[in-house]
DNA sequence: TCTTGACTTAGAGCCAGCTCTAACTTGTAG
DNA sequence: CTACAAGTTAGAGCTGGCTCTAAGTCAAGA
């Protein structure tokens, strides 16, 4: 129920530096101190955590999360602002995902094409290949 | 057929600046120059740039690119290696994709979570809400 | 000829996000 | 009582990936 920093590294993965780094940018303002100064981590804090890394993960600075902190902690009043904010994240998270899926699809073709030629033991001869070419005209000529 | 710089930086979204900092890296080996010691790049020195792009978008640091590059320059010999590295980039990929998913199941909690507390002028009576509690389980419980 | 704009180089500067160091305190086990 | 592990702070340093500056070259148009 309560966690000291080593252990609240523990269970996000991130180093007890980084814990304090993010602490010092303002993404901890909820973190607890004991009497003797040490931090103490509660299960709400690791969900914050979590949170943070779901929203680093999708890409958004150090200082838009903690903007989306401050929200958090000015109350009801900044409800839309932050319910804003997630509907973007969720546009770029689609974006993201439309983008990664085309690079799935030149890496699926390159990977084709070098099995290929791995067998065949030259890329030049691979490349011959008229299922190959079919697949690279349509991965490539995607417009994007 | 044949682009200065500035127009390989426009056709590739990236800036001139980027692109000989590119070169510096050894990202760019194939690039030739004129007579007068400018640059021209080739619509295969564009496919270049978009294969970099994909590889950087997968989250390839540069000096892995730039190994796959020499690979490149090595010839037949380096196959196997260059089929190894995109069977990598795609469990990669995948695994990127997973995490994402699930960053957007987050994401749309809290998007359902926040249109209910706008509605309601509070976030406290919005999580009062059984489906919305429902949801947070299942989105939360997930483990991970 | 002069100006303009796009190019060239070497190298410095910038930013985000850590990552580490030094010097010190605290709590527990032997 | 001492040793040790784990915590504390302020602040310096590192890495990746650009981004910009200075000083100069070059080609085309007025």
């Amino acid at each position: 129920m309560g966690y000291s920093i080593g252990q609240a590294a523990k269970k996000t993965g991130l180093t007890t530096h980084t814990l304090r780094y993010y602490e010092k940018e303002g993404l901890l303002p909820f973190v607890r101190k004991n009497s003797s100064g040490l931090r103490v981590f509660s299960d709400d804090d690791i969900g914050w955590l979590e949170l943070i890394e779901c929203l680093k993960g999708v890409g958004m600075p150090l200082k838009d999360i903690r903007q989306y902190i401050d929200w958090n902690r000015e109350g009801d009043g900044t409800l839309e602002l932050r319910l804003n904010m997630f509907k973007q994240q969720k546009q770029n998270l689609e974006n993201q995902l439309r983008q990664l899926q085309k690079y799935m699809e030149k890496i699926n073709y390159k990977i084709n094409l070098y099995t290929e030629a791995v067998k065949l033991g030259s890329l030049a001869e691979a490349m011959e290949n008229e299922e190959l070419k079919a697949l690279k005209k349509k991965v490539y000529d995607a417009a994007g």
